[in-house]
DNA sequence: CTTGACCTTAGATTTAACTCTAAGGTTTAT
DNA sequence: ATAAACCTTAGAGTTAAATCTAAGGTCAAG
């Protein structure tokens, strides 16, 4: 039997955190001692982990307490059930995967496209795609370039 | 000139967003009518597309008040400003990239240990991978097959 | 002159998952 | 017996970016 401070050290969690899942009826130790405390048992623990393996694969708390109740009624559900809400957050992953590959590819266009020196912003490349409505980044090509810094690659490229 | 309905209209965001963002110090009309109507100038439309193109790459709102303002006093900031802000960025975006692609992984192995059909979910591969602590997943052996369904692939499989 | 589409404001609500605060009761170690 | 470390509750705050509500003013057409 755990107080809820010593189960939330086992499972590196914070106490806020074991009331929040019990508000919100994912996790209820059946006891309490004779002032109020919460007890929980191994069986509590062992829920405890399997929320935070859902969470660990991408489970919101709306979901898990679906796995859950799921989970202590098996066989009133299909495998095709749970698999399905496996599927289901596997899409939701993959298209927010996909949204941000296409920012990493923008951002790493405009990125590579900057010289990142000291010289004025003015006629910075990331800027100056953020100001315009084509999708191409262009190169820098900065006509004062700093006589300082030489050893700095110059903004200068051709293209 | 636009009013603010049909500089939303242009642009494809809600009049709400246009009021949100001159709330938060993003795009402020200069123009009122006497009746107090914001009216937007093209200039106006411009910051705005500037907006939306730094949303596009990932940029939350409070990152692009910080590039409006980089981009309204260019000559007093360096292009290493610009590239650096882009680059945290992108250290932002790859990370939570590299989350969800663990998170990807996991539910992939995890749809693949389960047969998806209507068997029960007394023995589901997914269930029982939540429960316990190992990091591997095992497939199904359901022992119980149904009848019905032939043409299913089975559950069982080698392994 | 009235209907409907548009505009104004301030402020509340939404989502997710906590995190924190205040005010107080309990247990344990010294 | 008292201080430290723990526990209780209800409820507010956080973050981001809207989105919605209520109550009302403006404008163009018929």
């Amino acid at each position: 039997m755990y107080r809820i401070g010593e189960l939330a050290k086992l499972c590196e969690v914070k106490t806020d955190t074991l009331r929040f899942y019990e508000k919100h009826g994912l996790l209820s130790p059946l006891m309490r001692t004779e002032s109020g405390y919460r007890m929980y048992t191994e069986e509590d623990a062992e829920r405890l982990r399997f929320i935070l393996r859902a969470k660990a694969v991408g489970f919101t708390l709306a979901e898990i307490a679906e796995l859950l109740s799921i989970d202590l009624d098996k066989s009133n559900w299909a495998c095709a059930d749970v698999k399905g809400m496996v599927d289901i957050k596997l899409a939701q992953v993959s298209a927010k995967i996909a949204e941000l590959n296409h920012f990493q590819v923008s951002l790493k266009r405009l990125s590579d496209a900057c010289c990142g020196g000291p010289e004025s912003a003015e006629h910075c490349s990331i800027l100056e795609a953020l100001e315009s409505n084509s999708a191409e980044v262009k190169r820098e090509n900065h006509t004062h370039q700093h006589q300082n810094n030489p050893n700095k690659a110059s903004c200068k490229r051709k293209g």
